[in-house]
DNA sequence: CTGTTAGCGCGTTCAT
DNA sequence: ATGAACGCGCTAACAG
């Protein structure tokens, strides 16, 4: 009887549905939101329906998480939403997620460490059922130890956490195959007969960058070459970065005949240093091949020749590993890649000296 | 004294803190979570915070919520994450709603206008403070009859409401000047002696896209000109949409000189069909102008010509719209836009005809 | 099948 | 300055 006291807005509650309904909370609640206690009549049930649309009920969702001790949101930690990288992940997270009525909540990063451990609080303060870490990638010890500790609190708390890429946690992880990636890559250089290959890469503290370097090295290893140290520049993971890192290697070693670029940004950028800055015909005098056949790969003068990654795929299976059940040991999925051939490769010209 | 019985995780209380800092909830709650009545005294804060500490007490937002009947959650309702545009958009958001301590929940629809009223409804339900409408853009009637129904409900709670590009609802709203940078791109062009210039439009039914024709159409019009119908192309607003558009046009119009595309994704599409199905020289024979200065403009071949949207900005005003106080009159904001002119752009060749 | 009722964790008057 | 107690909207036993 008591009229409420709010001022404003609250909205319309599960009790108003059930009082103009004539029925119970209990029953309300159990048409409107399943679950508590199995079926209801046919009459009551349609009574609750007509209730709830002639008020334009709208579930409180911070109430049935604090009822049930347990929400709908997922939280997914990325370096930067603008990255073409970030964003391919994100929409097959975000599909996923709709799939299984889940709200996800978006962190970005910005590439700071304190700002992933600090939305990592967040994300627990939220009730986050899971988090999605596809940032990260750091590997200075001092932060991974405080990461563990962060994902181990909120797991203890009974959420979950699926890595997406490896950043050295103990939590189920996917990723696209980085080192056999990395390999196709080489070799398919190796075969048009290069073999004075720079390598650009991005800081040695990214794991994804350790893997693809591995890969290389790897395939470089197989066919009895190595890597010289001095063939191989590392700067920003960027466009710039490239641009930057090829300019560096060229000055370095000038007969170089093929570039291998550790993602598309530093391709790109090696792609610009050729054409205005070293003025080498490419793939005519050097070839070069980037990593993960980002959309505009293909745009890219000439086109890029690259290797594709199941991005979308591997944020689909980040979020499935999640609604999984937990799992005794930690699971790790490694998806495969392919090697995309455009026009940015080519036979080395002649034997160099 | 009594022991949970909550077998699992449910996480440290308020009152656990409380207790073992020997104090009264409210006064933890006062020193943890400040607001309600004013000062704590040295000794007794002191002793909560320890207590907090020792426990990694972590808040509840979901039972925060609840008590106060407001969260710190916003949403963000874009059409795809993977888009650029939205990326910039999103960066935008995100860096705002840190410095806000306020948490984003991203909606995606796909460019499905029932996904987009469907998270709405879902963004209402979690109670979220505000929304930020960066998506829909779809001008049928009955659909934007239906939004405007939606985000009424939704302020009615005391939910606010921005819109990034105009969406023909009552909200504030913040576009980049999509009519004037349509105009600076058309100016430029006719500047360069093109008098036989094509337009590669989106879809009619998407805001964005009626305002840079119109803005292109009042540009024209200023000139003494006039956009021939068989000059205009629509298509998907894509790099696809570009290529197909661009072919349509130089069938009906073999002695175009310049192409207009109203987004960069159509404009790289113009520029591949240029390249590889019509044979024509850019910027030699045909020049090229888009839309929205992407970054990848810079890298398509040849580098792109086209208009700046200040994205970021946008999503930045948007959320502090969002912050503003209500305000009683619908605000709108249309942010300054800027030509970049790099090499697709070349003056006409010869006097057509 | 339906209703009653005790919390969920916290903010907030209202006393003291 | 501090504490007691009520209520936020809803779920989940438990009775009937």
């Amino acid at each position: 009887m008591a009229i409420s006291r709010r001022s404003a807005s609250t909205g319309v509650t599960l009790q108003q549905v059930a009082d103009h309904a004539g029925v119970s909370i209990a029953t309300a609640s159990r048409v409107l939101h399943g679950s508590s206690g199995r079926s209801v009549g046919a009459e009551l049930r349609r009574r609750v329906e007509e209730a709830a649309a002639a008020l334009a009920y709208v579930s409180n969702a911070p109430a049935q998480a604090l009822a049930r001790s347990r929400t709908s949101v997922v939280g997914l930690i990325v370096h930067d939403v603008a990255d073409p990288y970030f964003g391919a992940i994100a929409t097959g997270v975000m599909r996923t997620a709709r799939a299984h009525d889940l709200m996800v909540m978006l962190a970005a990063t910005f590439r700071d460490p304190r700002l992933e451990l600090e939305y990592l609080v967040r994300l627990r303060t939220q009730r986050a059922r899971a988090v999605l870490l596809a940032g990260s990638g750091f590997t200075d010890p001092a932060f991974v130890g405080e990461l563990g500790h962060h994902l181990a609190g909120f797991t203890a708390d009974g959420g979950r956490v699926a890595c997406v890429g490896d950043h050295g946690v103990e939590a189920d992880t996917v990723t696209p195959d980085n080192r056999r990636g990395a390999a196709l890559a080489l070799a398919h250089l190796w075969e048009l007969g290069h073999r004075r290959i720079g390598v650009l890469a991005g800081p040695d503290e990214l794991v994804t960058v350790r893997e693809r370097l591995a890969g290389v090295r790897e395939a470089l290893r197989e066919r009895g070459g190595r890597l010289d140290p001095a063939d191989l520049a590392a700067a920003d993971f960027t466009r710039a970065g490239g641009r930057q890192a090829a300019g560096e290697l060229f000055r370095r070693r000038p007969d170089l005949t093929a570039l291998l670029a550790l993602n598309d940004g530093m391709a790109a950028g090696a792609l610009a240093a050729l054409r205005e800055d070293l003025g080498r015909a490419v793939p005519a005098e050097v070839s070069v091949v980037g990593f993960g056949d980002l959309p505009y790969a293909q745009d890219l003068h000439p086109a890029l020749t690259t290797v594709r990654l199941p991005l979308e795929r591997t944020g689909e299976r980040a979020m499935e590993l999640i609604l999984d059940a937990p799992g005794a040991v930690r699971r790790t999925e490694s998806l495969p890649v392919e090697l995309v051939v455009r026009t940015s490769t080519a036979p080395a010209a002649a034997p160099t000296r």
